[in-house]
RNA sequence: GGAUCCGUAGCUCAGCUUGGAUAGAGCGACUGCCUUCUAUGAAGAUCCGGGGAGAGCAGUAGGUCGAGGGUUCGAAUCCCUUCGGAUCCGCCA
């Protein structure tokens, strides 16, 4: 169904004959639903912006679902036939429900995130790909796009071959990585023989040594088998798992290496190795060029990796994203550089700043990390005394979960990807204010209210007079319009806090307007009204990942 | 040294891509409401005064939008300079 804002956006283009024009929410509720600034067609008309808005707004006449059409200075100001709009938002919502907003399957996507080394548990920092890239995925679905996710796991490089040095010959658990991790970088560090070890064990792999690869094979898959528990639990899932060791021997980095002689950037070096020229490009660098193979002919990582990107963009066939920290910017520019040479589409990327710690950056290799494993155990246990304190529901391993790890996403999500968080345990455990337990207890009043009234009939939404209802239900209103553009932008934190501020609108209304108090048709309207709230709410926590509780 | 991102209230952040009406939230502070618990005062009370609590609501205080310049009728938003922080700048992956 067409919503108030797309009618209104029709009308302006019909009257005026202009494409693409913007509308905006007006700064106070009293001086419209929408507005139209008229500054933009006055430049191209020539003509004063008062001028032009107060034209329009006797040109575009009211109708069932514009009320009035007045002009304030240079703005054209529309007012919504409240009752029209707000019964046309209810009935959409309640038929549609979970597919509120949703398209038809029409489209396809790819997207890669995550892709942690297989090294270690992945710390916070770690988990924001993770969660950015999973609220994109699941947003991308329900637009209609077939989306498949896929996780890179760089399984051959000089960090696993250390780690699988330090395990020896045993079968270290998932638990222990990180402890032999930490030991074997400063050990290396202290020891430069022992790093000569390492570099044995990488040839030998690469000289296909059966025995060898074994070996890393069991430490990566105990890697990445613990790895994906963790994200598992939190509700992260992956279709396909690429491993770089398949791209060793693969024919199409010869293939890459032919194509890219024929574009005459390709030169050997001193070296005997293979190297990219990338002037012209506008790479911020000393000299810009790419290493591709080593002298002995065998691949570097970004030969490897312009392979895996070729791979991606021929399954890829509308949308093509990778989620990438920010420390990867210059070289993904390299990679698309290279990927444009070649006529291959290069992939959206999202990039994310880093989670830092208030005593500084965070660090695998030397242990200052916040685990996402022990911050998960510990929502979990700070949200289970909540409800115990709370005994508003029965206490359940199963809801301190869904509340933990709410608030653990939401914290993380909130944020504007290109942001810098400084990460600190209190605010992250925080249950008030603009958090994911707020919005989850707005669901869950609701819930509670729904179960208690009886009748669910008809309401007669005419009855709907109060404004805390209208923008309640305005807000409701602006659900699709806010997906689509969370989901072009690949900026998850534009739901989130629509859906913060959804809340806010709802405890507002609830407030003003008591559902279980009133008799009649009124109570019915106004059970529609939250029934509709409870089910954009919930929809909008699944978009982000997060579970939304009946009860808490 | 070069490049990119960030800088908005005491703290944490939206708004910037697409310039436009009085720059918005949350936390913390103060005030009130609501809900709830409670010792106690008088025989007692659904009332009154006291105390506590809150995933509830509101009001108040809090701003040179890092600084300086420019473009524009109009700049938090665009451009330039500058300061501070983050990130990166062939033989790691």
């Amino acid at each position: 169904m067409e919503s108030a804002r797309d009618h209104i956006l029709k009308l302006l283009e019909e009257t005026t004959g202009e494409k693409d024009l913007q509308i905006e929410v007006p700064p106070t509720a009293y001086l419209g639903d929408f507005a139209f600034p008229s500054f933009q067609l006055a430049k191209d008309k020539k003509k004063r912006p008062a001028d032009i808005a107060e034209e329009l707004s006797k040109l575009i006449l009211p109708d069932e679902v514009i009320e009035s059409v007045s002009s304030n200075g240079p703005y054209v100001n529309f007012f919504l036939q409240r009752t029209t709009v707000m019964r046309r938002t209810i009935k959409e919502i309640l038929e549609k429900k979970e597919s509120f907003a949703s398209k038809k399957k029409t489209r396809h996507a790819l997207v890669e995130h995550t892709s942690i080394n297989p090294n270690a548990s992945p710390h916070v920092g770690r988990a924001r790909n993770a969660l950015i890239g999973d609220a994109i995925v699941r947003m991308l679905r329900h637009l209609g796009f077939e989306t498949e996710v896929h996780y890179f796991v760089n399984d051959i490089g000089k960090q696993i071959a250390m780690l699988v040095l330090a395990a020896g010959h045993k079968n270290p658990s998932f638990d222990e990585l990180l402890e032999l991790y930490i030991k074997i970088n400063k050990d290396v560090e202290e020891n430069p023989e022992k790093e000569k070890l390492v570099f044995e064990l990488l040839s030998q792999l690469e000289a296909d040594d059966k025995e060898v690869l074994q070996r890393f094979r069991k430490v990566v898959k105990t890697c990445i088998d613990g790895q994906a528990r963790i994200l598992g639990d939190l509700g992260i899932t992956y279709d396909t798992y690429d491993y770089e060791s398949d791209l060793l021997f693969d024919g199409n980095t010869k293939e890459i290496i032919a194509k890219l002689e024929k574009t005459g950037k390709l030169f050997t070096d001193e070296e005997n190795r293979q190297v990219l020229n990338q002037e012209g490009y506008q790479l911020a660098m000393k000299a810009p060029v790419l290493v591709l193979t080593r002298n002995d002919g065998t691949s570097l990582y970004p030969l490897r990796d312009i392979a895996y990107n070729i791979k991606k963009a021929a399954l890829a066939k509308d949308r093509n994203i990778i989620i990438l920290g920010e420390d990867q910017k210059l070289y993904q520019q390299q990679i698309n550089a290279a990927l444009s040479l070649i006529g291959i589409n290069e992939p959206e990327v999202v990039h994310y700043s880093f989670v830092l710690l208030k005593e500084g950056k965070m660090s695998t290799r030397k242990g200052n990390v916040v685990l996402l494993a022990d911050l998960m155990k510990e929502v979990e246990e700070n949200a289970m005394k909540e409800i115990v304190e709370k005994q508003k529901a029965k206490p359940s391993k199963q809801l301190a979960r869904m509340i933990g790890y709410g608030a653990l996403k939401y914290g993380i999500l909130k944020i504007s990807p290109e942001k810098n968080v400084t990460f600190d345990t209190e605010t992250a455990l925080s249950f008030e204010g603009e958090t994911g337990p707020y919005i989850q207890y707005a669901h869950a009043r609701i819930c509670s209210i729904l179960e208690k009234a009886a009748s669910q009939d008809e309401g007669d939404c005419s009855l709907l007079t109060n404004d805390k209802e209208w923008a309640l239900i305005k807000m409701l209103g602006n659900f699709p319009h806010t997906i689509e553009e969370a989901a072009r932008q690949m900026r998850p934190h534009i739901l989130a806090n629509y859906l913060f501020e959804l809340s806010q609108r709802f405890s507002e209304f609830y407030q003003e307007c008591p559902v279980l108090q009133v008799e009649g048709p009124l109570k019915n309207a106004r059970l529609q009204v939250i029934s509709a709230t409870k089910t954009v709410l919930a929809l909008g926590l699944s978009l982000l990942g997060i579970d939304a509780p009946e009860r808490m």
